[in-house]
DNA sequence: CGAAAAGATGAATAATCCTCATATTTGTGA
DNA sequence: TCACAAATATGAGGATTATTCATCTTTTCG
């Protein structure tokens, strides 16, 4: 148990960056199969081809291999949120486009293994807390500066917060969610939208 | 890997019920001191006055030890809420008792490091996110029973949905709260409060 | 070309969970 | 009280897996 978290190199060279994707590759076909939990590193270098050494040369750990994934799909998901904000006018187009984009992350755990694995929680360790709350309040801040000519000017203090406490909200609304079987899901899904909606409604103005 | 979780022994004679009690004593001590994650069973086993092997004669696996401790904690949290809810009258009242109820829940995070420890962040395995739902949704009975004469019948079929959901999104709003520093976290729950009371506000009546 | 840096390798080590064969204690009917 | 069954106690050692590291190979670049 080391308790400092080894730093690892950073691949310079083509052969080691195709490496470190394969890994990468390789443990999102098995989190996919067969659930985080259940990967075991020797597994990964197997189904990648390469061995279990070069694992190691590239992340410290087990748990950084899924940081790793973690942090690309929040990327993602952070792109997704800028765009779908972009030059947003009207308070209805604002709601109209923050309900397109709960479906939308809906839809993401619903269909992607992954995320539904990490984010979900079979696997959970400070560090993907950590990058969870992180990302959070980064997403924040995209709603926040989106909207933010839609709220009056003394509401814009709370108004990250407003947004940074949603964006947990909707994390677990969303696992809920998908948790439970489909139908109840998607009730769940309805309900939380309609609270979503009344919460923005009630602070966006114009 | 046994892929069945093997059922033990209840204990029954007054020896083992009390070691029982020790091995869950000396488990709760190594949480609070070091963290679920990092607690060993030969040290719960040391720490209890047992050996390794009568931690396995009550307890199928180390996560079924954290299991009991989230079950117990559970229920004293149920019988909370329905003792806080008893003999509700008022709409008003019941907003009163729901916020009262919100300011303990977020207190019992902040002093006892069993109880963040077990629900920080998301869930570390199956059984536990199993009965942190479980848990929810008899909450959320539990709930929508105390208000139910205060909810007009029309929408009686969607408030325990709500109460569902509310559940969950109170244990993540809750559990942000105590992730980040004190004084934001006040902030998060302030805004968490509110949203709450409108909610609740809206489906109530009377 | 040649040296240094980067990368590759996998047997061996280390950390822990959990089992199980055996020994002891307790309950109970005669 | 005694004998027998059921329950309980014990802890060395088997089993699984993450991770290391000494050594070898390839690439970079002056």
């Amino acid at each position: 148990m080391s308790d400092a978290a080894a730093t690892r190199r950073k691949p310079t060279q083509a052969r080691a960056l195709e490496r470190v994707e394969r890994i990468l590759a390789a443990a999102t076909d098995l989190i996919a199969e067969t659930g985080s939990g259940a990967v075991k590193m020797t597994e990964v270098a197997e189904r990648a081809g390469v061995p279990i050494g070069s694992l190691y040369q590239y992340f410290p750990d087990k748990a950084a291999i899924l940081q790793t994934l973690a942090e690309r799909i929040a990327e993602r998901v952070r792109a997704g949120i800028a765009e779908s904000l972009a030059g947003v006018e009207t308070r209805d187009d604002a709601l109209a486009r923050m309900d397109r984009l709960l479906e939308d992350y809906y839809a993401l755990f619903l269909t992607e293994p992954v995320v539904r694995d990490i984010w979900s929680g079979t696997q959970s360790d400070k560090k993907l807390q950590e990058l969870d709350i992180a990302d959070s309040r980064a997403n924040a801040r995209v709603v926040a500066d989106a909207l933010k000519h839609l709220v009056p000017r003394k509401e814009r203090a709370r108004f990250e917060t407003v947004c940074f406490l949603t964006m947990q909200l909707t994390g677990a609304a969303v696992r809920l969610a998908i948790a439970v079987d489909r139908k109840e899901g998607d009730r769940l899904m309805a309900e939380y939208r309609r609270l979503l909606r009344e919460e923005f409604g009630s602070i966006l103005s114009a």
